[in-house]
DNA sequence: AATAATAGTTATAAAGTATAGCTAATAATT
DNA sequence: AATTATTAGCTATACTTTATAACTATTATT
C-alpha cells in the first residue's frame, strides 16, 4: 500500500475537497462563507478608513440619530465595552459626534456628521457593488431566499 | 429629497431592529448568523477539549489519514503557519500523531489515534444534535437549500 | 552545482469577541 | 429622604481567529 505515488489524497491537486464532511455541518459552511465575505468587505472598506465594526456602528448611527452606545451594542450583538473604542474611532475620524443627553447625563447621543453620512453612503455603495460581483451566480430570488433563511436562525437557550 | 422623515428611532424600546439596513447586506447577515453558530459550537466542543479550529483539523485528519499540514491549511482556507499550533494542540491531547513521510523528510503524515477517532465521533454527534435544535424552524429542504446557496459563494479575484 | 520552491516553524500583529471591575448617574426600594 | 440597585460608559485584560514576514531543512528545477 505505501505511498507509491506521492499524493494519493485526491484533493491535493484540487485544492478543496478534504473538508467534505465538514461541509455538512451548517456552522462550518456558514463560517467559511462568512470568512470569504468578511475578508472581501474589509478590503472594500479599508480605503474608506473603515473597519467592519466601525462601518456597522456608523450605519446604525446614521439611521438612528441620538442612539446611545448601549443601544448600538444591543443591536450589533456586542458587549458595551467593545463599543467604546469603535465609537472613539468614528469620533476621531469626525464621522460622528458624542452629544450629551439632557435627560440622562450618563449617556451619549450619537449623531453622524455630514462627512459621516457621506462616508456611510460611499461605503454602502462600495459594498453593494462588490457583493454584486460575489453573488453574480445567484439570482435575485436565490439571494432573497438565502437572506430569509439566515434570518430564521436565532440563538437558542 | 433630503430626509424629510427623521426615522423616529422606533427600535430603542425593541432591542433589535436598529440594524435593519445592515441586514440587507449579505455579509452582515451571514456574519451575524455565523457568530450565533460559532458561539454555540464553541460551547458544545469545549467539554470535549476542542476548539473550533482543532475540531476542524481533527475531522480532516480522521477522514484523510496521512494528510499533511499544508493540505489541511489549503482545505480549511488558513495559513500554513496557523496550522502549527492547532496540530500541536491535537498532538498534545494525543488525538493525532505526527508521523514521518519516508519520501519527504520535510512533511508530516498526520494520523488520528483511536481516541482521536472517538473524540471526533462524539464531537460530530454533539454538534449535530445541537444544530438540530438551532435549525428546528427550518425544514430539511430549507436546510439543504441554505447549504447549497452558501456553497455557491466563492472568493472572487 | 546553483537556484527555486516547498513543509514546517517561529514570532508577531491586527481584529473581533469576551469578562471583570470601576465611576458617575439614574431608578427603585424602603 | 436615605439606601440600594441598576444603568451608561469606560478601562484593562485576555483569548481566539486570522494574517504576514522571515527562518531552517529539505526537495525540485534549471
Amino acid at each position: 500500500m505505501g505511498q507509491a505515488r506521492k499524493i494519493p489524497v485526491k484533493s491535493a491537486a484540487e485544492d478543496g475537497g478534504l473538508d467534505a464532511s465538514l461541509r455538512e455541518i451548517l456552522g462550518y459552511t456558514v463560517k467559511r462563507t462568512s470568512n470569504i465575505l468578511q475578508a472581501d468587505a474589509a478590503a472594500v472598506l479599508d480605503p474608506l478608513g473603515l473597519r467592519i465594526t466601525t462601518f456597522s456602528a456608523l450605519v446604525v448611527i446614521c439611521d438612528h440619530p441620538d442612539v446611545t452606545q448601549s443601544q448600538i451594542a444591543a443591536a450589533l450583538n456586542m458587549e458595551r465595552s467593545n463599543t467604546v473604542l469603535i465609537i472613539d474611532a468614528l469620533e476621531e475620524a469626525e464621522l460622528i459626534g458624542r452629544h450629551r443627553v439632557p435627560t440622562d447625563r450618563r449617556a451619549y447621543a450619537l449623531r453622524a456628521t455630514l462627512e459621516g453620512m457621506k462616508t456611510r453612503d460611499a461605503a454602502v455603495r462600495a459594498l453593494s457593488d462588490r457583493e454584486e460581483i460575489l453573488l453574480q451566480d445567484l439570482s435575485r430570488e436565490e439571494r432573497a431566499t438565502l437572506m430569509a433563511l439566515l434570518g430564521r436562525i436565532k440563538p437558542q437557550p
